[in-house]
Parts: structure tokens; sequence; C-alpha cells
DNA sequence: TTGCTCCTCACGTCACGTGAGGTGGC
DNA sequence: TTGCTCCTCACGTCACGTGAGGTGGC
């Protein structure tokens, strides 16, 4: 029998057959630079399989092999070692055993606490009644005059904002409505977009890993300044951060959470519903925000791919700098291609208008400096590796790396 | 809380710590250089610990991380999404704890069935009364003559065999006594020396699988000459060849087993005293065997270190071509040190008489050219490890080459 | 001749462990 | 200052799996 065969014969890999030949527990005969397969060989391979179940290592297979074949226990010293080694093996796997069965036991427990289905209690946050003051008129940078206002335990779940020149938005159930908005996506790439599965479904466990990694080196450009309660400005698709960093960040922060996309926008306030924390949520244009300038002490944003890279198509960092302190602090992930931006062409023939070429961490530091923030440090977290497909429109053999950064104001010092 | 002291705590490596970091399962915060680690880590890391007792893998447990922190179920394809996994794992757990219910109740049975003491039938064989006319007078180089024969099957029991010259030796219990011969073997270096347990105590695995694999080439030197029954000499310490070939070999090939020692030849005797082999046992010196000229059809040796390499000093070429025919095929296994032989330095120590200059490969290869065997094929199966020790004599740093080799009459022709 | 299996050898994988070389706090 | 822990980075380990490049029988 050659060696297909055999392997087929006990469902083994070729490669397992070869490395227990290898490692002298198989002694296949080489006829004519090919290995044949005897009995012996059958006899060899149950006795491989049946030591594997009892959890014996290859070395030890190879020790009772040598013992078993080579002695056929004519010693008792041999004999001894040879029991010795079996009775060690049933203690141990019967400890294994009893452990598995307390694990299965705990693993049935898990799963019959867990919730049958999502409750769909919806605990509306309002906006904090400390922003007030922050809302002001996009054109006139005046304050906003609020009318029908319905509060609750100091926030405002709705109301009519309005100024002079004729600007309004509308406030319900704790989201701020803008003029210009819409009720979902205006650009849809992906189906599961505003879903925290895209980051499932979507991306190889490798690049999720240096997101993971970003996240972190974010939170760490910002915990250092949070003694103090902040406004923190979010860009779109940082949720993902939030869900992960908000229950370390100080409770009093306020945060801005700003989408064109109601719908998005509830979807969020939804993920975020517990906790009650601080969130403003507008519903709006980034260049139309009712928001006073000089504002946010941070702003976090995330530019990962199948997110605002390629749905969005600019950074609108020219509408996000004015609302943001002097002192503020930005930071931020931003994924990039380092290989063969084939995935980018393709994602091109899906959405005609993308700009790959516009799309890189320089066109962002670009956008930061126009907005007076030129005081930028840049960190590589990692690169995806080439032989797997990190987002749907990847081919194999591209590469993207996964860059963390932080800015401020000014020009970087040497 | 920093790192040693949070790995202790779950009874971890350092190292294993590091790993899920880096795999962002831990996310410790970095206090100047150092990781510190908080209540939310040590939740984590039970975490990881009990998904890792539910066979989840690093990539799984990172996805359930995910799916749990960030999402915190919020989403009913999140929901059923981490449902799914756990139900899964609990059905496979479940078969893997039945596949070890019957491996343990297999395993007690393969306990159960062991011998409990190795029986002491002393089933001795006797001499193969074919190969009676093949004993000479190793002065006179005549047959000897048989007095006092006793037979059993075929097999000569007991006797005395003597030349008129006065040259006499004893048959006992199948034995041949030749005047000069040892009670127990004359250098003794090492406690096992005689027992197959040998290579278990005091071989490294590597180097047990480096012999395995030469043993393996040898056979094939040897195992297409084997259609009709052939006149195997073999050299002492060839045992476990022996042991593991014997039954692949023809029934009915005469075996000539020779060694100084009665005691050590008693021992092979008891281990090869099942399979009804035609076994000539020689209790005598290499130089005064008592067998005809051009007897051998093949010469099986084995010059593997802690055995005739150390304890015999030499290599008793000289003494052996005689007897093989000129036809005769000469196959073995040596081992030879490549690398700083410290070992050797720290054998002669103990054995003040070795010269390890003289035991070489090429030392071998001259014996066996000085005989008539100048046709000499050598192959290195390979090396062992230069950071095991392989014999007991063995220094760190060393390294031993195992060679298989093959010889004929008269001189290599290219 | 073609297709299939076979061969060796090198390198990859998973979940760590080990060890070199170096920094920083107590 | 010394000893201890800590850091990163590279490489090792175990039991295979994968893939390149090539040979040989049916």
């Amino acid at each position: 029998m050659k060696i297909g065969e055999f392997a087929n014969k006990f469902g083994l890999n070729v490669s397992t057959v070869r490395y227990y030949i290898n490692n002298g527990l198989l002694i296949p005969v080489k006829k004519a630079e090919q290995y044949e397969f005897d009995k012996n060989c059958e006899e060899d391979m149950k006795n491989i399989l049946k030591y594997k179940g009892y959890h014996f290592t290859i070395e030890e297979i190879q020790l009772l092999f040598f013992l078993q074949k080579t002695s056929r226990f004519k010693d008792d010293v041999v004999l001894g070692l040879c029991s010795d080694l079996l009775e060690k093996k049933r203690k141990e796997l019967i400890n294994e055993k009893k452990e598995m069965e307390a694990h299965i036991l705990s693993l049935e427990n898990e799963i019959e606490g867990m919730p049958k289905t999502v409750s769909a209690e919806e605990t509306k946050t309002g906006i904090p009644f400390s922003f007030i003051p922050y809302l002001y008129c996009p054109r006139c940078r005046v304050p906003l005059k609020l009318d029908s206002a319905s509060m609750a335990e100091g926030e405002l779940l709705s109301g009519e904002l309005w100024c002079e020149c004729g600007y309004n938005a509308g406030i319900k159930e704790g989201m701020i409505l803008c003029g210009k908005h819409y009720e979902d996506t205006p650009f849809k790439a992906f189906e599961n977009i505003e879903s925290v599965m895209a980051m499932v479904d979507q991306f190889s466990p490798s690049y999720r890993k240096l997101i993971d990694q970003t996240n972190l080196y974010m939170y760490n450009q910002i915990h250092e300044e949070l003694e103090n309660p902040m406004v923190i400005m979010t860009g779109p698709f940082t949720l993902n951060f939030l869900l992960a960093y908000i229950d370390k960040l100080n409770k009093k922060n306020i945060y801005i959470i700003s989408d064109p996309s109601k719908k998005r926008l509830e979807k969020i306030q939804a993920y975020l519903s517990e906790g009650n924390y601080n969130i403003v949520y507008l519903a709006g244009e980034p260049k139309d925000l009712p928001i006073k300038e000089k504002t946010a002490d941070i702003f976090i944003d995330d530019y990962c791919t199948v997110n605002s890279l390629f749905t969005y198509n600019t950074f609108n960092t020219e509408n996000i700098a004015p609302i943001l302190k002097s002192t503020a602090t930005i930071t931020g992930i931003f994924s990039s291609y380092t290989k063969a931006p084939k995935g980018l062409i393709n994602f091109k023939k899906i959405q005609p208008e993308f700009k790959p070429e516009k799309m890189t961490f320089a066109g962002l530091k670009y956008g930061w400096e126009q907005g007076g923030f030129g005081n930028i440090d840049k960190k590589t977290t990692g690169y995806t590796s080439k032989n797997e497909k990190d987002y749907p429109q990847d081919v194999l053999g591209e590469q993207v790396e996964v860059i963390g950064y932080k800015a401020r104001r000014g020009v970087k010092r040497r």
C-alpha cells in the first residue's frame, strides 16, 4: 500500500503519516524511492492513534514502541517503566475528564443565563442641560434660542432651537436634528455598516487585533488629561472605541456625537443607552453643526476602512478644527494601504466618486495642519498579513498599515 | 498591580500574560513604560481562563471579548452569534468528553491486561543441527568432533566439542562456551549495559530516533538479499536491531551471536527465546571463535556509544573478516563525535585505556579494508542536537554524527 | 503524452517558553 | 550602589499543514 491509500485508510493527512515516519513511529520499507506500507505499519498506526487518544506525546509513543517492540517486556525493569507510563496517563486522563465535566457544567450555566433576545427598552437620554450654552447658530455664531423645551432630570428631551437669522433645529427624543440631515446613511457601501457586526463579519481577526491595539494607543493619548471633565467630540465610526473605553473615562465628560444619518445615530444611542453618559447626539452635516467655536477639549476619530474612509470620502477637518479649543488634543486611528492597492481599485468600481489618492494619511495630516493642528505624532501599530483578506474588497498579497496618531495645535517641536 | 504579581495571582508565566496583552485580550494601562493591572484586567483574565477551559482558541476569545465588551449584546445578530459560539463549543466539549471516557476505559483494559511480572519461562533453544558442520577448530581449521550430545527437535542442547590438537568447548543449555570466556562483561562502564533499558535511561530521545532510523537503513541494506536463508553473524550490541527486525527477516536464517560474557549472552538468549529462531550463541573472544572460514553471508554490527565503542575499545575486524564469505555484505551503525570531544575525555577518566583517536569511523573503515572489505558506503543519518546530552558522559554543546554503512569485498567502483 | 501520486525541503501555525540585551524604579 | 523586576525582540517548541520544485510509475 502506498502512502496516499494508507493515510486515507486512517483518515489522516499524508503529511501526518510522513511526520510519524520521520519520527520513527512508522517504518514502511522503501521500494523505488516510494514507501510501501504493510500489515505491521497498520498495526503500528492503530497503536499510534490509540496512544494519542491516551494523550501521549510523540516522544512518549516513541519510547513505548521502543520498549514494546524491542523488549517485549522481557525485563522486569522495562515492564515496570511501561506500566508506570500507562498508569500515569490514566491518572492524568481522569483528572482532565473531571475538569472537563466541571467546564461543561459551567458552560451550560452560562448558556442558560444568556438573554434569549435583546430587550427593546429604549431608555433614551437627553441633551445635558449644561451643554445648552454651547449650542450656537452655525451661520451667525450667536447662542441659539430654545422654545417648547421638555426636560427630565436636568436633560433636554425635546424642543425647538432657532436663531433670528432663520436657522432652526428640532430636538426629538434627546437628539438634535439639524436642518440638513438624512434619515439613513447617504453613502451605503456595505450592509452592516452601522453595526458592530461589521467588524466581525468583514474584518479579519488580525486586523481587528490591530484596531484593538490602536484603540488602546488612543486611550493612552487622552487618559492622562481626564482629571477634569472634558468635552469630547467624536467623528463618526468611533462607536467601537467608545464602547470599549467610555467606562474608563471621566463619568462627567460630555460627548458630542454627530452623523448625517439619523438612523445611524439612533443605533449608537441604543448601544450607549446604559451607563447614563452625557451625550449630545447631532444629526447633521459636519459643515452645519450648531456648536460654539472652541468648545471641545478632545477630538477622537476613526478612519478605519469599511467606514468613513470609504463612505464619506472626506476628512472634514476644516469643519471640526474651529470647534476645538486651542489646547485641544486630537487622536485617531487610520488604516492605509501599503502594498498594491488593488482593493482600492475594486472599491472604486462600487463607489466611483471615491478618490483613493486623496484618502491617505498625508492627506489627513495636511487637513489637520490647515486647521492649525501641525504638531502631529504618528505611530504604526502594525501591518496586516499579506496572506489574509482584511476587507471584503481585499485582494491577497495586499497589506494595510494601521496607524494611531495624535495632534495638537502648533508645529511639532523637535 | 505589576505584571509579575498579576501573573503569579493566576499561576501563569509572565510570558503568557504578555501574549494575552499582545493579542488584545488584556488591556493593562502603561505607566512609565510598565503595565499596570487593575480590577478590569482581573475580570478579563478570569474570563480568558474560563473560555480556555471551554477549549476556545485565542482568536475565538478575542471575538467573544469584542462582542461582549463593545456590543453588550445590544444587537440580536450579535447575541445570536455569541450564543451560537457557546452552543457549538458545548457540543464539541461533550463529544470530547465521550471520546475521553472511551479512551480511559480502553486504557484501563490495557493496564489490566499487562503482565504483572515477567514469566521466568526459559524456553532455551539449542544450536541448529544444520550448523554443526561449520563448527571448526580455531587453531587447526578442521571440523570439531562432538561427544555426549543431547538433542531435542533437531537442536543441540548440550555436548562436548573437541579437536585432536587439544582444543575443546562445552555446549550447555544451547550455548557454546569457548575455552576463554567470561562469566560477566569484562569491561563494565555502565550499570545497565546489557539491557535495552540502557537506551531508555542513558540516551536522549533524539539520539534514539537517529538510531532507529539507522537500523532501518541497515535493514534496507540487507533485506533485498533475503530470498534464500542466510548465515548472519552479528557483533555484540546488535540486540536492539535484532529485536526490531528479526521478524521481518527470513525465518530460516541462522544467526551467530557471540560475546565474551556468558551473562550478556544469557540475557540476549532470554530476549530472543520466543519465535524459534535459529541462533548459535558463542561465549568467547572474537579471536577464538570455533567457526569455519567463509561461513557467514551477512555481518551486522553496532558501534553506537555506551557499548562496544567504549567498552571493547577495538573493532575486531581482523577476527571477523575470515569468517565472512567472499560475497558477504557488512552493514552497521556507528556513532562519532563531530564537535569538541570533551565527552570522550570524560570517558577516558573512567576507562583510562580507552583511545578515542583510534575509535573513529576512519579507523573502522581501515579495519574492514585490511580484512579485504574496501567497497564501503557511508551514510550520515543525522546529528544530535548540540543542546541535549545524548550520553551520560556528554557535555552540552557537543554533537554526535550517527552513521549507517555497508561494505563488500573489493575496492569501491566509481 | 498526460494526469496522478509520490518525493524532499523549507517555511508557516498556534500558544506559548526561553534567553539576550537593556532600561528604570525601589 | 545593588538587586530585583520590568521591557522588547528574536528565536525555539510541538505536531503537524502548506506549498515549491522535481522525479517516477501507470
